[in-house]
DNA sequence: TCTGGGGTCCTAGGACCC
DNA sequence: TCTGGGGTCCTAGGACCC
């Protein structure tokens, strides 16, 4: 058998530089991309991490700082960003023979077997050269046996240009090398709790976690971090996956633009996130038994009194059809609301999928009947909503939408809209 | 004043069963 | 007086990821 080998391919600044791609004025300047309601930072290009932006802090906190240096901010854009990965990935899967699409920005190439008479870094090298042709996004590529070590790879060849953007660590001594240079919280899995953990163990470095013994690894932590020492020594214990799993839950939330204090506003909300997650749901085509129903105050603010609260409920069967939700949503949040809050954030979440036609219903229960007319409402609705944008929705959902999420930063849809295409003068 | 959203997996502990 | 032990299933919470 031979060993196993994976490329992860990382872009670079993504969303930072799907901005740019569209404004090349904006070429060389600093530009960052704020999350949901303009709240924190999400992405930042080379030269705004130059500038000491730092990931995730909240815009509020570096108002001053972006002014200062002329920082340009956009408001995310997923539409765009959306579209212009699924042209990276399609680009990927025509240089392997296996991918898998780890996340919008990310994916797992499996190079096992592959013959490369011209080696393995100078595929890498073909592999950027490629998507920076086509699509005009710059990556990085990381190779090595195992997931984990191509994680770290990768972030070496982001880290230090000399490498041309492609770190190839198939050979134990180079894994060796760079281990014992990168701090134990690089790794992927290891996190700011276990991070402090096994530093009060003494472990520190990347390499001396490679080092430690799996048992004691084992007994301290969990099976999870025990995995993680094994693939950091080059065992591979985390197979590609290049059919994505279905899905386990599908959540849609959001926090509020404006505080919510009316329960109408509220329904209007709820029935917004549930159009959604049913909508995502007939995508996966998938049918849900669970429905959770959330609502919170901002558990950042110490004026405001906190209150956060969430009800589940089991339907008698399956469905993927919006309005059982909706109307089961709603009850559950009448018994949530409380007058007299100031209500940041809501969302829904199903769970509990069956595919279509596979329910066994209980002894007693009764039959289950699907009418054909009503999928082919919901069919009709998600065609046409697809097709043009959002045409067609519940009264519930309401039209003005007052608490939507604030995005005052947003650039064009500048590859998903007509009406939005840049035009060349 | 202003702090994202959407996922997964694992573990511990309680309920329940024989 | 003395009140088992082992297994399974479920859920909540914690940790991680991008």
């Amino acid at each position: 058998m031979t060993n196993p080998v994976f490329a992860l391919v990382d872009c670079n600044n993504f969303y930072a530089s799907c901005e740019k791609l569209f404004r090349p004025d904006l070429a060389d300047k600093p530009v960052v991309v704020l999350s949901n309601n303009d709240g924190c930072i999400i992405a930042r290009s080379k030269e705004a991490k130059k500038l000491g932006i730092k990931m995730g802090l909240p815009v509020f906190q570096v108002r001053d700082l972006l002014q200062k240096h002329q920082i340009v901010a956009f408001s995310s854009n997923y539409a765009l960003y959306a579209d212009m990965s699924q042209r990276v990935m399609s680009t990927l899967e025509s240089l392997a023979p296996r991918v898998e699409v780890y996340s919008i920005d990310e994916a797992f190439l499996d190079l096992t077997g592959v013959a490369c008479s011209q080696g393995l870094t100078e595929f890498g090298l073909e592999v950027r050269r490629t998507v920076q042709k086509h699509i005009g996004i710059a990556v990085c590529v990381g190779i090595a046996p195992s997931k984990t070590l191509a994680k770290l790879a990768n972030h070496a060849a982001k880290t230090w240009p000399k490498t041309g953007g492609v770190v190839d660590l198939t050979r134990k001594e180079r894994q060796r090398k760079l281990l014992s240079l990168l701090p134990v919280g690089e790794v992927w899995g290891i996190g700011g709790k276990l991070t402090k953990r096994l530093e009060q163990l003494g472990i520190t470095t990347a390499l001396q976690l490679a080092d430690a013994d799996p048992k004691f690894i084992r007994q301290h932590f969990s099976v999870v971090v025990e995995r993680t020492v094994r693939e950091l020594n080059g065992e591979s214990c985390i197979a590609l996956e290049d059919v994505a799993p279905t899905k386990k839950q599908i959540i849609s939330s959001r926090a509020f633009g404006e505080r919510i204090t009316d329960k109408q506003q509220m329904r209007e909300a709820i029935s917004e996130y549930i159009s959604r997650a049913c909508k995502k749901l007939r995508q996966e085509q998938q049918q849900a038994k669970h429905l959770t129903v959330f609502l919170r105050t901002s558990p950042f603010s110490d004026k405001d009194a906190p209150y956060s609260a969430s009800k589940s409920l089991e339907l008698d069967s399956p469905s993927s059809d919006t309005r059982v939700f909706l109307a089961n949503a709603m009850r559950l949040l009448d018994s949530l609301w409380v007058n007299g809050y100031r209500y940041a954030k809501a969302g829904v979440m199903l769970a509990d999928f069956y595919d279509p036609g596979m329910y066994q219903p209980g002894l007693f229960d009764e039959p289950l009947v699907v009418k054909e007319s009503d999928q082919k409402l919901m069919q009709l609705m998600d065609t046409l909503n697809n097709k043009h944008g959002k045409t067609l929705w519940f009264a519930s959902q309401g039209s003005e939408q007052e608490w939507g999420m604030k995005r005052e930063m947003l650039s064009p849809a500048y590859t998903t809209n007509w009406q939005e295409l840049p035009v060349a003068k």
